[in-house]
DNA sequence: ACCTGAACACCGTTCAAGT
DNA sequence: ACCTGAACACCGTTCAAGT
């Protein structure tokens, strides 16, 4: 009783969708679910969601839900990624108009302020994705969306002319990323009342952060 | 089907552990209970854990565990509890040795050290506390510890003169706690390599934070 | 008085039987 | 072929019966 399996008789062997969704029908079905399942997330808590409710709320029966996704953690995985990919394609838009900055001080302006943008809009699904976040699964997924998020930093430093190396843009990029997500959470927390002159306080630290590597 | 209720027909009425520990013998048992759960956290993880487990560990029944502890929250709550003390102690310590510093500076540096210090200490345990953060219990618990490192900081703040009002006081106590603790954690997390560069960098945003304040 | 563990209520998952 | 939902395996919690 040492190593770390869950030792449950549970199915878990796949965490992905179980039928590729080669036709429409398909995936809307899939769509459906996660749909479904985000409505529950927020209507029960994370622990008041069951397979069965899931199934009942779309009129099929359970063993049905089970043609779609494998198990429970499956659909909820399905539900984070969708959420991380749209987070993702938001942010890629910084990057692609990368062009558009003189200067770092430029970039991490808009960066920092399109984060909260989106954290903002998405306020109601945030306490959600932590609760989902206990699930290992998913933490994967987040960290994998974190790595992309690290490389495309890195890249952005070095394009403004910053004179670390490998190792050390990888560690600043780090650092820079943690505390943006950190404090973004507390500012879209905090309702409105002085939220921009924390997103004020956040570019300062930032630059400060970067000051030494430019 | 829209209230935030669990819907479970389980108890969960008390999460407090059941008899006050008024002879040591029973105190003795609420802790073996409590070190036999973090082991079992440490060795199945927290999907892992059984009551029956835990119970069979200390050779005792599940029901006489039940005397102790009225659920299994509450046991994975008093475990997350005697580790937020464990922190609190070891910080207070420096807010008791404030006089100590000159200025703010230098107090951010000594309170940057030590909270790094405390999390390598305990890396063990960190990604186990961060699993319990799913239980609502837990996090609730670990809010109340957040509000009191807050006032301990704005207090400090407040002692080498910072010019922030009461409201504004508190938004920059909570960037600052925030950043803190997402840097320390990852930078407890690169293993050693680079460290004290990353806990330089960190000094240097808190300090940049502070600038406009002081 | 105190402890035990079978029994009960749940929920995730499967698969024999229906269409 | 596809869907169904009773059945099975688990786990948290209780409480009648034992000491």
């Amino acid at each position: 009783m040492n190593t770390n399996n869950a030792a449950v008789s549970h199915s878990k062997n796949s965490t992905a969708a179980r039928r590729k969704p080669r036709q429409a029908r398909a995936q809307k079905r899939h769509d459906q679910i996660l749909d479904i399942t985000a409505e529950l997330l927020d209507s029960v808590g994370i622990d008041g969601i069951t397979t069965i409710s899931i199934a009942k709320e779309l009129n099929i029966s359970v063993g049905s839900l089970y043609h779609y996704y494998p198990n429970k953690v499956a659909i909820l995985c399905a539900l984070a990624s969708r959420w991380l990919n749209e987070m993702t394609r938001t942010i890629s838009a910084v990057d692609e108009n990368i062009a558009e900055h003189s200067d770092i001080a430029s970039y991490v302006k808009v960066y920092t302020h399109k984060i909260i943008a989106m954290y903002k809009r998405q306020r109601g699904i945030l306490p959600l994705v932590q609760a989902m976040y206990a699930i290992p699964e998913v933490r994967q997924l987040d960290e994998q969306h974190d790595l992309l998020m690290l490389a495309r930093l890195a890249n952005a430093f070095k394009h403004f002319g910053c004179k670390a190396n490998k190792t050390e843009l990888e560690r600043i990029a780090r650092i820079y990323h943690e505390t943006t997500y950190i404090c973004s959470m507390a500012i879209v927390d905090q309702q409105g009342r002085k939220a921009s002159r924390s997103e004020a306080d956040l570019n300062q630290m930032l630059n400060a952060l970067l000051a030494n590597y430019f």
